[in-house]
DNA sequence: AATGAATGAGGATTCATTCAT
DNA sequence: CATGAATGAATCCTCATTCAT
């Protein structure tokens, strides 16, 4: 609350980001509806007005809220996929790991969580986080996927599917620790299910007769 | 839903569960702040002041909504994991079958979208939904896998992590379906998942050299 | 930012009268609640802030605009009735002609609209309005017929009621045009409505059977 | 059961009547933009949220206000006209004065004024206004004097000019009593004002060299 | 039990006014 | 002098909740 440094004024350069973050806070906090204006003016530090001399509506600001959080790790993502190529075996938990990095540094679980609970009141916003973030995750796995049965590395089935098999227990895992938190029972650490999901999805659950007792333990 | 009983003199005893029945629809849609008890009301064919005869305020039916939907299901699940003893290989696909069943039959998928978005305001409910549900799901996964890995079946590792390996899948699918809905790409088929991501997750992902073609249809 | 383009020209002593020009036009067409400052700073070509160099209340704009608007008509009003002297026949039809060019030039019917609508918000206003246009008008109206009266020129009665004859029409089609504007049917000319009714109020609009038929048209 | 039992509920029915008269006093008082839902509620003796279970918005209530206070008078107007069918002498002065007695009962003036005021931002309203009050007893006026001329009893010229001759006194007397009040000089008086000026726009305010002396005073 | 008219606290939004630059 | 970002009081409107019928 305090703030010693004398507030130099004609902040309308970096107003805005600082008010998406007070408001992405206060919306993954209370949701879309419980979420008062005072509250999201008060962290960022303005006053209710001066809301309104950045976004019209609070709508508005819950819009640039999602899309500010897509946008620069929608770039992340694309960049890890194009950047590596090389087999199926290493570069899946190699992109586990990396999106496990990324959920833990970022705000999307918080995101995801705001846009699985409003999906219904903002189809639009819905359809942005579809397109943008969740579709792009699963067309680059399924792609990876696909390659990786060109190449004969990979069993058939479908790709789509087997992307949800990828993902699917991150995805699991981060909406935990985002709606349950501390106060439930322990969250799953996300590196440590990255790598041993990756193993396991890769080479199986069960413990192959033929397989040499060491393949189980790395 | 069917109305083939005479409707005169049967409310009593029905009305709150039908009240439930509205809300949830309800909740569904627009979330819970942005449901109004007069919509509620309407599609439960009552008044506004009826509720209140049969629950408090709001958040009592928003529990009763969450409530009613745990405790069936809840059962269910117990009793298909109680009810059979056999090789994980078999029990897995077995299990992931019956939760895509569970899943599209139930307005499960719905609670929990409910629950995500609402659990910061609900705490409790979002307690009950972990222990009741969630935890409950995990605990019996993890077991089935702890006393596959005591059998020998299954590869060392933490029974917890393989518990998200196996329905994270499921749990994602089923997000999908319920937030995108149709107004997105084509949703996953909650079945061929479960079947394909059973082979998948016992078998792995990668065509070993040393297995037979067979293995992948057993 | 830093911009060295000196725009201070020779505004200071034009400055009022063009933010008083400005906010007549706004208020005409908003009204005074509905006007907003920023909109007559936006066509005054000033900033909102430069407005309260000159004025210290929206009241205060109000209030310049309605004086502004009055005094110079007010002095025309006065020199046209003090120029003439001639006979009651020759002096209504010249002053009712005049009254409408005065009014087809000026602001003053935007403004007689406003004060009507804030009479009750301004009453400081409205007295204004009265004394210094409204009983002058009526006033000076009332003088003419009473010296017409004394001249043997104009028939009996309440000289101030006659005022109402006199100019009342003038003041309708004035006003009939600044509601409905091109909106509506035709709207009356002005010069036409002076000259015709000039003509009726003094001669009468019946058709005498005593009267020659030259009578009509003098 | 039978439901059609006499509504005692509560006002249901009388209500909306109720919150018009009320909203009429606020907005003749304070203008539409000054006026306050809470101070109509209050005259109206119901809450902010009642004025909610009839109309949908402040402009609603507005809208309603004026219509209501347009339906009944226009008919009456209507009606004045078809009734009689006696010279023009006799007709004119009739007319007058019913007009001054219902200006003088109804709320008509108040209206006009609110109309007045708001007819930019309520262009509707003022089509309302225009097409069903002023256009229809200027068309009602202007086919009189029509009539008259073709029975050789007026004088030739522009019927819808002779209108604004016939009314226009009596509009500008209304509205002068509407803006000042008792706050300025004597009001006119608006049932002498009928009489005399319909005895000078029928016979004119000038003195006859012709004309009988007895004439001139009644 | 059931109704639905009525309530009023709560919150999004506007805009006249201020003041640091 | 001039600016325009910032303020916050004011007010419309919503809707969970109550209660007379």
């Amino acid at each position: 609350m305090a703030d010693d440094a004398p507030k130099w004024r004609r902040r309308k350069t970096a107003r805005p980001g600082e008010i998406v973050a007070a408001a992405l806070d206060i919306f993954a906090d209370k949701g879309f509806a419980g979420a008062k204006l005072e509250d999201i003016a008060a962290r960022a530090g303005v006053s209710k007005g001066a809301l309104y001399l950045y976004f019209e509506t609070k709508e508005d600001i819950f819009r640039a809220v999602v899309r500010t959080a897509v946008a620069p790790n929608l770039h992340a993502i694309r960049a890890a996929a194009a950047a590596f190529d090389g087999p199926f075996a290493l570069l899946a938990p190699m992109l586990l790991s990396r999106m496990a990095g990324l959920m833990a540094q970022s705000r999307l679980p918080a995101v995801a969580k705001m846009v699985i609970g409003e999906s219904r009141n903002f189809p639009d916003l819905a359809k942005i986080w579809h397109d943008d973030v969740v579709s792009v995750a699963i067309d680059l796995a399924s792609a990876l996927v696909a390659r990786a049965q060109a190449r004969g590395e990979a069993a058939p089935g479908d790709p789509r599917l087997y992307a949800f098999s990828l993902v699917g227990p991150m995805i699991m895992a981060v909406l935990f620790r985002e709606v349950f938190g501390e106060a439930a029972s322990e969250p799953p650490d996300l590196q440590s299910l990255a790598m041993q999901h990756a193993r396991a999805v890769l080479h199986g659950m069960l413990i192959s007769p033929h397989a040499s007792p060491g393949e189980a333990a790395p």
